[in-house]
This record gives C-alpha cells, structure tokens and sequence, in this order.
DNA sequence: CTATGTTGTTACCGAAGAGTAACATACTTT
DNA sequence: AAAGTATGTTACTCTTCGGTAACAACATAG
C-alpha cells in the first residue's frame, strides 16, 4: 500500500507543476500574445528549460487545449449550479453575469476566452468550437426559460447571447485588477445595462 | 502640365494595388490570423511576389498601420457627422449603433478592429492605441451629453463606452454576410440591447 | 545494492518566414 | 531613340522557434 501512497503524491507534485506551467503560459500568452511568446519564454519562467515542458505538455498548442478544459470545468460548474436553482430565467442571467465576471479575473479562463477556436489543428479546433457552442447554448436556455416565465423581453435569443458573451469576453482584454475601474463598479454596470439598457425612462 | 496628368494616374493606380493588397492581407488575417499568413500568402492573392509587396508596403506591420489609417478614417467620419447633428445624446448613441455595425462588415475595418494596439514597435503600438482612445472618447463624450440632456440614463460613461465597444467589435469575428443571421436583425436585436435591456418590465 | 522509472539537461535539427541584393523589364519623359 | 524611373523577379541570408535525441542525476522499489 505504501507504493499506492507515494504514487499519489508524485502524481499531486506533476499535476501542480502542470498548473503552474499553464498558469505562467496563459499570463504570458495575455501580455506578449501566443506567437510572440517562445516555449523557451515560459520554460524561464519556472526555471527549467524547453525539453523539460515537454514531460508535462505535448506541444505548445496543447497549452491551450488544456487551459480550455480547465476554463470550461469552471464555466461549466457555474451555469449548472445556476441551471439548477429555482429562480427566474432574468435572474439566472443576473447571477450568470454576476459569476462570470468574478471567473474571468483569471489568467487561464482568460486565456481560454482570447484563444478558444484558433487552435491549427483541425480536430482540436473543432472541439474547441464545440466546447463554447456548448456554454452559449446553456445560455441561450437560461434566456428562453427568461422569455417563457415573462422575466426578459421577447428577443432574439441567439443574438443577445452572442453579444453578452461578446461584451463579457470584451471584459479580459482589457480588466486589470489594479485599474482605475474597479471590479463592483464594473459588474453594477454591466448588470445594469444588460438589465435596463441605456435609455432613460 | 501633361507630365503632372500622367503622375497622377500613376499614383492612382499605386494607390489602387495598395489597397487591394490591404483588403486581401485584411481578409486573410481574418481567417487565418496575423501570424499564421505569411507574406508570400499575401503576395499570392496578387499575383505578384513577396518582394514586390515591399514596393507598396514597409514591411508585414504596415499593412496592419495603413489598415489602422483607413478604418480610422471611416470610424472617425461617422462620429463627426453625428457629433455635428443637433439631436439628444441618446439619438446620436443610436446613430453611431447603427452606422458602426454598417461600416464593421469591411475587412479592413475588422482587421483594424481585431489588431489594433497588437503592433511589435512600441511607438506603432502607442499610436494605436491613441488612435482608439480618441475614438471612444467620442463615443463616450455622446454618452456624457446623453446623460445631461435627460435622454441616456445616468451610468459611467467609460465603462459603458467600453462595453459597448466589446459587443460591436465582438460582432466582427462571427458575423457573416451569409450566415443565418442577417444585419437588419442583427441591428434591431443590439439597438433594443442598447436601449432597453434584456428585463421585461 | 541493483534495477527501474522519473525528471531534468545539453546540444542539436529542420522548417518557416521576414526581409534584401542583384538583376530584368517596361513605361515616361525629353 | 535614349535616359531615367517605376515595377517586378529570382535567389539568397539570417533568425527564430518548435520539436527531438542522447545523455545525466536521482528517487524508489525489490
């Protein structure tokens, strides 16, 4: 039983130095750009070189691909927790909004967010495609449910949520924790906007 | 006199191949991204070789900048003519909606929408993004004068500027001129976003 | 203590691609 | 027609970078 033991903590040290490894690519690939930044970039960051990364990734592009299966687990875990509750379909929106503006502060879903679908190979591309087409139809449910129960306006569902995940990625691009904008203030706004729009009554 | 006749044609026609080899380099770094086409990619399209490119453009950035210069230009002439129309800040904000979801179905302007502030050259970088904190400024100066004429609700016209920009641009990287969704729809379904909001009151 | 698997290194390969030099051709002006 | 200028080509250089082979050190198991 002992062998089992130390399997498991060796297994914990590589998944977390995999974390670490994703985590420093992902903030790389935010600031510098996929392209611009070298596997020998990210390699420095940990202090080990090139070949070592490839023990714990297959590629550079697999970088990505498992960013977005962390990004996704996180996503995933808000909408059904979401999905799950008895509320109106405006206020599954409200609190969706509200969760993941509070997600996307993170390095790697906002990694996942900025490089999702760009992969070269076609298979991964097409899975990552699949994976958001997967999200945005959970939300596309969640406005239904909302037009079903009178609790958002008859729209076109689609649409709106298209735009709403355009408006919230929008959000990583250019959100900086230390700005001058701060993160209550930012999600107030976005709710208020996307609850009552501009116009004033 | 017949000598300044001629150069003018021939400027003309360098000014023509020029823009087609923006509007070709634009559509394929739509598709397939920035560093996934390369110049000899571009210098196909014209049937021409890679050196020639160089006798119209500096180098690959350029053709990013001259992009830059023209959807400036056209993003710019928009809101001038509405800043100079006398009509409530919520009018001129739905103007602008409208106009700029006209205007983003041009590749040059997608291209200039997706790259902007991504240039290599510091100093290139720091234009672009000047280029576009000048144009949000305009829009957020609408919001501001929306807000004092009683038309737009009272909110942080920044992040608001912001958002709004997020969901436009956004619409750059998906929508199609031939896809399911058709532009007059898509403009009815952002303006009422805009507008009113998704709550149904 | 020895055998095995894990984790890392150094040193290299090969491809891609931006940019250039030198040379060729065609148009314009005088 | 000749001189000069605009426009293009072929063939190359130089660098970067993803990926790999071969080897080293070390922990763990038996």
């Amino acid at each position: 039983m002992q062998g089992v033991q130390k399997n498991i903590t060796r297994e914990q040290k590589r998944r977390q130095k995999l974390d670490v490894i994703l985590r420093n690519a992902a903030k790389a690939f935010m600031e510098k750009g996929y392209y611009k930044t070298s596997l020998d970039d990210i390699a420095k960051m940990q202090n080990v070189t090139k070949p070592t990364l490839y023990y714990y990734i297959e590629n550079k592009e697999d970088i990505l691909v498992k960013c977005e299966e962390e990004a996704c687990l996180r996503i995933n875990g808000l909408l059904d927790s979401i999905l799950s509750e008895h509320i109106s379909g405006f206020d599954m929106l409200y609190s969706f909004v509200k969760g993941y503006i509070d997600i996307i502060t993170d390095d790697i879903i906002r990694c996942h967010v900025r490089h999702r679908g760009q992969m070269e190979d076609e298979s991964l591309r097409a899975q990552s495609i699949k994976n958001h087409k997967n999200i945005e139809l959970k939300v596309r449910k969640i406005i239904q449910k909302g037009i079903g129960d009178n609790s958002i306006r008859n729209c076109n569902s689609m649409i709106l949520a298209i735009l709403l995940f355009d408006s919230l990625n929008g959000i990583t691009s250019w959100y900086k924790s230390d700005g001058q904008i701060n993160q209550v203030e930012l999600t107030k706004e976005v709710l208020s906007l996307v609850s009552r729009g501009v116009k004033e009554v």
